[in-house]
DNA sequence: ACTGTAACCTGCAGGC
DNA sequence: TGCCTGCAGGTTACAG
């Protein structure tokens, strides 16, 4: 660890992980999921016993209607399948909600691969699966057990705190520089604390934060932020998200082959993970500190307080 | 109501 | 070689 964030001993590599799902991976994963589940019915499910996976198999003996997303968070809208006899539309729709965590992933088995071939060993990280009545299987993997799974009634969002207080869509048409403003002028946090708050705006978390800070000029402990600032740092934001969810097709493996190559996972990145190495705008060693617990690198010089 | 802190969880990297 | 420690991350519970 570096005493002071300073000099060239302060260099500390980047160590790529793998993708850690941030909102453009979920609208990846959102919109590969949305060709593959409308109208498939849920006839069984099972879960880890752990209170976050547990509500999965509420989701039983409903048919997905639909594969939205808010933030971070899938929603999967679910109409129970009980009969045709109930006419549409009587609130009995529910919602199933989930988030990856860190390390959390959602597949689908085609109905081939359960038939044939050696029966496959059990995952040690599945921490959900539902069958679908179509023979395929529909199951989430997560190591970390960062992630989490609800069945609610649909829009209540109670029991889920950062999405029930979610800010608005990055590209909500209607979200500008001045309600932007507003949102962050309301709290007296750090400007990237509150942004990972998922308040002022949905799905920004610690790459994109730190990436759209550094464009933006604007120092991540910042607790005051001007309009124009704020407005800047909006349109920043929006840059990194959307060049990320451009290139969100290669960044997933593809679901049906579990041996197939990792991707392209490498994503430019100007600021995050670079702590000790030289700001590609100025030249100045990039300061890499613990803000509020979470990881932070920024400029110096050009990011000023 | 707000703000800050610890906890959750596990594979991996680095040090000795 | 292998054990031990610390780190990473988003969200939530809890304390002040």
């Amino acid at each position: 660890m570096s005493p002071d964030g300073a000099g060239p001993e302060a260099v500390r590599t980047h160590r790529y992980r793998g993708p850690v799902p941030e909102l453009p991976e979920v609208e990846t994963v959102r919109r590969q999921l949305e060709a593959l589940l409308p109208g498939a019915t849920v006839t069984g499910a099972r879960a880890h016993p752990s209170p976050k996976f547990a509500e999965a198999p509420r989701a039983a003996g409903h048919r997905i209607d639909a594969v939205d997303r808010r933030g971070k968070y899938l929603l999967l809208g679910l109409t129970p399948a009980t009969g045709t006899t109930a006419p549409a539309g009587t609130g009995a729709e529910r919602e199933l909600v989930v988030h990856l965590g860190m390390t959390g992933g959602l597949h689908v088995d085609s109905a081939s691969s359960s038939g044939t071939g050696p029966p496959r060993a059990a995952d040690p990280y599945e921490r959900a699966s539902w069958d679908l009545d179509d023979g395929r299987r529909l199951w989430f993997r997560d190591v970390r057990r960062f992630g989490r799974i609800a069945v609610v009634p649909a829009g209540d969002h109670r029991g889920l705190p950062t999405l029930h207080h979610l800010g608005p869509e990055p590209f909500d048409p209607e979200l500008d520089a001045a309600g932007f403003h507003r949102a962050l002028q309301g709290s007296r946090r750090r400007i990237k604390t509150l942004l990972l708050s998922q308040r002022p705006i949905a799905g920004v978390g610690n790459i994109y934060a730190d990436e759209a800070l550094w464009r933006a000029g604007i120092h991540p402990g910042a607790r005051r932020v001007g309009l124009e600032r704020a407005g800047r740092l909006l349109g920043h934001l929006r840059e990194v998200l959307a060049e990320s969810l451009d290139h969100g097709g290669t960044t997933l493996r593809d679901y049906r082959a579990p041996d197939g190559a990792p991707g392209d996972n490498q994503r430019r990145l100007d600021c995050y993970g670079r702590g000790g190495r030289p700001c590609h705008r100025c030249g100045a060693t990039l300061a890499a500190r613990a803000l509020d617990q979470r990881t932070t690198t920024w400029c110096p010089r050009c990011q000023r307080n």
